[in-house]
DNA sequence: CTGGGGACGGGGCCC
DNA sequence: GGGGCCCCGTCCCCA
């Protein structure tokens, strides 16, 4: 079953910065020093921390995540009352992972970015353009507006630029192939995570317990899990939750029997 | 049922 | 323009 994702991220360019997420196991690093250290650049240009402050409201959900019809641009997830310093405090330390070496400085009333879920288009098998209303229009006024449209042969997604159709192709050819189990990745830094699985390579520590990951983006997951305040809210309970499956499960279980 | 870990995909950005 | 990397996110599985 492909994993791909429908839709298309277009929220603010803002990005927190995860590039805190410290490998600390260095001896871990020396088949692929440079995929897995974090940039150095990455950790001077930040001010912002981990997403102590973002946190999901899933009553927006079903509008971010339904067709075109009902989505609407209200759909700025509700952020926790993170005003009080006693619920920061303790996410705060936990959550400072981004100050380790280097401050102690809480996690700052989070830059408030609003935070809007990548939208994304799938492009396997059949598609499902999912996007909104006005940029259902804007795209096709771009595409009218003689901007040449490069088409994928091997599904109907189409890219404004060669170099971008050229990387989406990469996700039908899967050049990339685990010489251990065959496995096809369509980017080399994919297979390089794949064959963590076969080294045991875990280069990525938590900084709370210790714990090492393989893939950066499950230690960030695991870091919610040191987090008081989660990243996902019940808009109804108001219960957090680290993932956001989680808090979906929670609401189709029925949250406080409330259908949303 | 819930929470969490493992594996992975894709777009976007930066160099 | 291309490659590498980051970030966000999902699915699956297990305790």
């Amino acid at each position: 079953m492909p994993r791909s994702f429908l839709v298309k991220k277009y929220f603010a360019k803002q990005k927190p910065n995860y590039s805190e997420l410290e490998c600390q196991n260095d001896t871990s690093l020396e088949r692929f020093p440079l995929a897995e250290l974090p940039s150095g650049d990455n950790t001077s240009s930040l001010g912002t921390c981990f997403t102590t402050g973002i946190v999901w409201d899933l009553s927006v959900l079903p509008t971010l995540y339904l067709p075109t019809s009902q989505t609407g641009p209200s759909t700025t997830p509700v952020p926790l009352d993170l005003s009080s310093p006693s619920s920061l405090s303790s996410s705060a330390s936990s959550c400072g992972e981004e100050d380790e070496g280097r401050t102690s400085d809480p996690p700052s009333p989070e830059p408030v970015h609003t935070y809007a879920p990548r939208q994304r288009m799938k492009c396997t098998g059949s598609m499902a353009h999912i996007s909104p209303p006005e940029e259902e229009e804007e795209r096709e006024t771009q595409v009218s507006a003689a901007r040449p449209a490069f088409l994928c042969k091997h599904c109907p997604k189409e890219y404004n630029s060669l170099g971008a159709l050229k990387m989406h192709i990469r996700s039908h050819t899967l050049p990339c192939v685990c010489t251990t189990c065959g496995k096809a990745f369509s980017r080399p830094w994919l297979l390089r995570g794949h064959i963590r699985t076969h080294t045991g390579e875990r280069p990525f520590s938590c900084p709370h317990c210790n714990r090492a990951f393989a893939d950066r983006s499950n230690l960030r997951a695991h870091l919610q899990t040191h987090a008081e305040v989660k990243k996902y809210q019940c808009g109804i309970c108001s219960r957090t939750f680290s993932r956001m499956s989680l808090l979906q499960k929670h609401s189709s279980s029925g949250c406080c029997s409330t259908t949303v």
